[in-house]
DNA sequence: AAAAAAGTTTAGCCATGGCTAAACTTAATA
DNA sequence: TATTAAGTTTAGCCATGGCTAAACTTTTTT
């Protein structure tokens, strides 16, 4: 058979590489947010963080670890990397910039967050720069 | 071993059945455009569409089958099922609502077009009709 | 109408990200 | 300090959604 797929122009098109990048933005976001919160981070916050298993953040972490995203030593805490430190500022940033837009539009708190977890790896930087102007202004 | 999650109650909980969703609504999102523009949809069509391969849009084909939005016979025209027709309208509205609310916000075209496929997934109907508000006041 | 081209399906592979159960390590407590 | 409890890792399973290659069907062209 031929290959019939062409360049359709489209969001479609990057939706494997996305989804890796998700899970690891969502994974440096939580450990950071934890870290502040406790401290220190270890398997079980992420687990209940995420509402997935022990065994499945493990296997995250590992990832993570080899994206050099975080260091940990068997049994020991999670930390974040020059790069996991990086990463999980600039996923903030876009974060709270959605978050509070969505807020000045007049969605509640609760709902706004879970929105904004949502939708933050679907924003384009000029759509989200567009956002801030908009909080900045109203 | 304990198992050791508890109920955080959040967006990432239920990540697995909306990305099934999301793959079902694109392409009844996908198959209702195509019918409009051309009057039939194959297999290619969706090939070119999503940019995958021709087993791969067989293969979720098959899914959409099996749940009832679409129907087909083998090498034949794909079409939707009233389910199909009636979750791609739903899709449509809130493509719609959004990737009019991201224009009105300043978002150029193209952008809008991506940003609003990306997100549409991921907006709670509260949001969405805020955003509706919005677009109808300004 | 036969041959070639185009399109579709099937088979079988891979990675991701879930899971449970069991093994192992660390921490708490009797 | 031994035992128990709690937390972590490993092993091995599953489904999803990608892929290629090959088989098969339909359409087009000669």
């Amino acid at each position: 058979m031929k290959n019939t797929r062409s360049s359709h122009p489209s969001y479609f098109k990057t939706t494997h590489s996305r989804k890796n990048a998700e899970l690891l933005e969502d994974y440096v976001e939580a450990i950071n947010e934890i870290f502040i919160k406790k401290g220190c981070v270890k398997n079980v916050d992420l687990c209940k963080y995420f509402g997935v298993s022990n065994a499945t953040v493990c296997k995250n972490i590992k990832r993570l670890i080899k994206e050099q995203l975080v260091k940990s030593e068997k049994y020991k805490n999670i930390f974040l990397t020059k790069n996991g430190q990086s990463l999980a500022k600039k996923s903030n940033t876009r974060h709270e910039i959605l978050y509070k837009f969505l807020t000045k539009l007049g969605v509640p708190d609760k709902i706004a967050e879970i929105d904004s977890e949502g939708m933050e790896h679907h924003i384009s930087t000029e759509t989200l720069s567009l956002m801030k102007k908009f909080n900045n202004s109203n």
